[in-house]
DNA sequence: GGATATACTATACGACGCGAGGTATTATGT
DNA sequence: ACATAATACCTCGCGTCGTATAGTATATCC
């Protein structure tokens, strides 16, 4: 997938993946893997934004004796999500316009 | 829209607008403002990359006693346009990922 | 004559993806 | 027993890119 439109998705796709189940990073990756290959230099600093932005919660776990962080999704996360999902008809007409033949 | 998302579509939302016609800077923003507003220090620089990359052409035209500089796709950026309805299946199912009900 | 539209340019800042590299434990294969 | 892969987290630094701000200059409208 293009970069730049990667990037777009990327926010949300971390937020769906955490938005019936808490998760952790390891898991998130394998998770979106089919949909969006993302790395964990990436995805680590994406959890702590979206953590700052009080769109996900955090809380430590011990798990056969390593440590795991399980992300979960907070109201403003769902928000993002409903967000995105509403604008989608704009991302449409985008497509649309972009593929238009004269 | 969301300004990451905006991001990923900015490219080929100009390439598109001087896919059937050549157009200038000024122009082209006017044209996307229905579907994406993008500002002139957005654009420009834009425009300057993708020529770089060869997307599009440049030839300087006087109108009006004013310089305008007409923009014209190539095939390297025609090819952009059809990766980016290519991705698009990729880009819905990412889509469908993000809103599932389970 | 003053405001608005047209048209392009340069500078500087901040956000962010991601490759490369690091640490440490557990499971698997030979 | 030993190597390799999988699991699980983290940091640093680089490069890309959007955009606010500011500047230049002509044409048009009231």
């Amino acid at each position: 997938m293009d970069a730049q439109v990667k990037r777009g998705l990327l926010d949300v796709c971390v937020l769906a993946a955490i938005k019936f189940d808490d998760s952790y990073g390891y898991k998130i990756i394998k998770d979106l893997e089919p949909y969006m290959k993302i790395s964990e230099s990436t995805l680590y600093p994406i959890l702590r934004r979206l953590e700052e932005q009080g769109q996900l919660t955090v809380r430590s776990e011990e798990y056969n004796g390593r440590l795991r962080k399980y992300y979960g999704i907070t109201a403003t996360g769902r928000d993002k999500i409903a967000q995105f999902a509403s604008e989608w008809k704009e991302i449409m007409s985008v497509y649309d316009y972009v593929t238009r033949e004269e």
